[in-house]
DNA sequence: CGCGCTAATGTGACCGCTCACATGCAGTGC
DNA sequence: GCACTGCATGTGAGCGGTCACATTAGCGCG
């Protein structure tokens, strides 16, 4: 009732104890040797005055920020959205606050500018999440005095990085397709200039050319509407494809609905297989065979090994994890044209 | 090359530049009265030290951390995901940069938790977007000195919102499926704690019974679960019911798996309408009809009257939008049973 | 030619906190 | 009984900027 909150200081909470303002920086850093008396007269001083601690005095003296920047492309998808909220829960319990900057990351401009930005904001480190390879290559080279965490970016010795393992997965999903016989397979890539849509077309064609098949691909973007308008043109009876491999859930399901217009019957007459699993993925018509992957999991890993970087731990190892394969309804036994 | 960033300070500047430390402030600052040949003497001693300013020292004495603070439910989903997207785009061309602190909206502790954390980070404002009443009453019960944006919360003359008329689209969607001769109709609604759950119910009751029918409710939680339990174990034949409202897209679409399952037809003998419009929702076996909500620009929308504010205007007012509806594929005429 | 005025620059205090160090006072050992 | 230790607390400096004000130079003008 008395002040406005963050219009009192240390001295103002001191003079109403009857301390020292260093006593009250004492408490308000829970430091030891306050006897339990005098550390109670404070906080009712505080209360009393409704304090809250300048966050800015404290940095400028400690040079400790409590900030965590996160570069992203499109926090709007449901991977990166789970995977940031996840980083922000994680972060939390250390103490850290998340900054999040979104930028198209085939800008170099956005780029840089994001990161400039991050480091203004004076974030203790940086967690780059976008499936290009770009971002995370100019964060480590711009900010080289603080810790990077690349999610989804080309691997590489002794950089901090959590990765999946889209070759294997692609190559997988793949092998799932050609063991239910069917020969002449299509991928619907992401965009080209993406990292991952990459490591998935490569895991395709390598797999399809392991088994001396030819490896078909459109280009797709992960979007909706180019599974759609793929599926609505693509000459599936001249070319005598069956099965389709797409580079995300959301092309399979504009994929599908192509399909359901015209008639063309799935999995019976053509099979699917998308990547992500999203939680619609199930309830697709028919549920869709896919990968898994962990967003939460794969953001909850990223900021722990930051925090730990940041505690000073020495041994931080990056992570390359195998997904999950869903079989669902949407994949079966290639039909005999 | 020569000095980490982050190390040198406007001492340094000033010396490498032979010019007092305040005239490097007024450079940063881009105050007028400096000499262009000055300025340029002083912009080149920054790039050779590499000089970043210290965020902290500014914030300590001029008490301006261009900070934003967003109170967040679920990030996750994709609406409120778009619209904390937006409003960090919007806020970063303003010069601040936004926070953003997930709760669950259900819990107290929570609400409270997040509020005095963003507080103690020194946001200027703080934007709330739960779909929940809760959130935005204590965020301006507790967070006196600093404006308040809640969208999605009940309206209150005199505080800052943005509202979205669930009562008028519930009641349009309700009578849409009226108009094509549905008379026993079914909602699945969302959390019972949500005020934006509550005001599409009440907006379908009302139409109900303004039409002399009686409104049937089953519970859901916005979930895609929810839809799919429910369309599983309805009695559609003995209730005689021929079409559904549901509270989100989501439970849409797991309504519409389990119509499949029971060869159920959509629209032929049981109508679906949604609500958001959803990216996938046109995707929908059949296309869904639904209520569109535009997500970035309700996110836009709150963080433009929270800059207003910010920046001193006066007569910054509350907005209320009106939803257009998209009629597709899942709504017919109601069959005659 | 000196007055006032403005443009360009410099000086020192201070924002609120933490750090290193100083002090006071009990308890301990010999 | 006295130096020695260690806990609880106090003192003053300084983090890196900005603010208010002081100072200097340059110029028009009566």
């Amino acid at each position: 009732m008395s002040a406005k909150p963050g219009k009192s200081n240390i001295y103002d909470v001191a003079k109403l104890a009857g301390v020292s303002h260093q006593t009250v920086s004492r408490v308000i850093n829970t430091h030891p040797s306050v006897r339990p008396e005098t550390r109670q007269r404070v906080l009712d001083a505080m209360a009393e005055l409704e304090f809250v601690p300048n966050q800015a005095a404290r940095t400028l003296v400690t040079s400790k920020t409590n900030l965590i920047g996160i570069l992203a492309a499109d926090t709007t998808l449901y991977g990166p959205a789970g995977g940031v909220n996840a980083m922000e829960i994680e972060a939390r319990r250390a103490g850290y606050a998340t900054l999040t900057c979104s930028i198209n990351p085939s800008s170099e401009a956005e780029i840089r500018g994001g990161i400039e930005r991050l480091r203004r904001l004076g974030v203790e480190g940086v967690i780059v999440i976008t499936t290009h390879n770009r971002p995370a290559i100019v964060a480590r080279e711009v900010l080289t005095d603080i810790p990077v965490v690349a999610i989804d970016a080309e691997y590489s010795p002794g950089e901090l990085s959590v990765d999946v393992d889209n070759l294997d997965a692609a190559s997988r999903a793949t092998q799932h397709l050609i063991s239910f016989g069917h020969r002449k397979i299509l991928h619907i890539t992401g965009p080209s200039a993406s990292f991952v849509a990459n490591q998935r077309r490569a895991g395709f064609v390598a797999t399809m050319r392991r088994n001396r098949l030819k490896p078909l691909i459109a280009q797709g973007d992960w979007s909706i509407e180019a599974g759609y308008n793929i599926g609505r043109d693509f000459d599936f009876d001249g070319s005598g494809v069956t099965a389709v491999f797409t580079a995300n859930d959301s092309v399979a399901l504009g994929l599908l609905k192509a399909c359901r217009e015209r008639s063309i019957a799935v999995p019976t007459r053509l099979s699917v297989v998308g990547f992500d699993d999203i939680p619609e993925a199930g309830y697709f018509d028919p549920p869709l065979t896919t990968m898994r992957q962990e967003f939460r999991a794969i953001g909850h890993e990223a900021m722990s090994m930051l925090l730990r970087t940041l505690a000073g731990e020495r041994e931080v190892e990056s992570e390359f994890l195998k997904l999950d394969f869903m079989v669902r309804e949407s994949t079966g036994p290639a039909p005999l044209l």
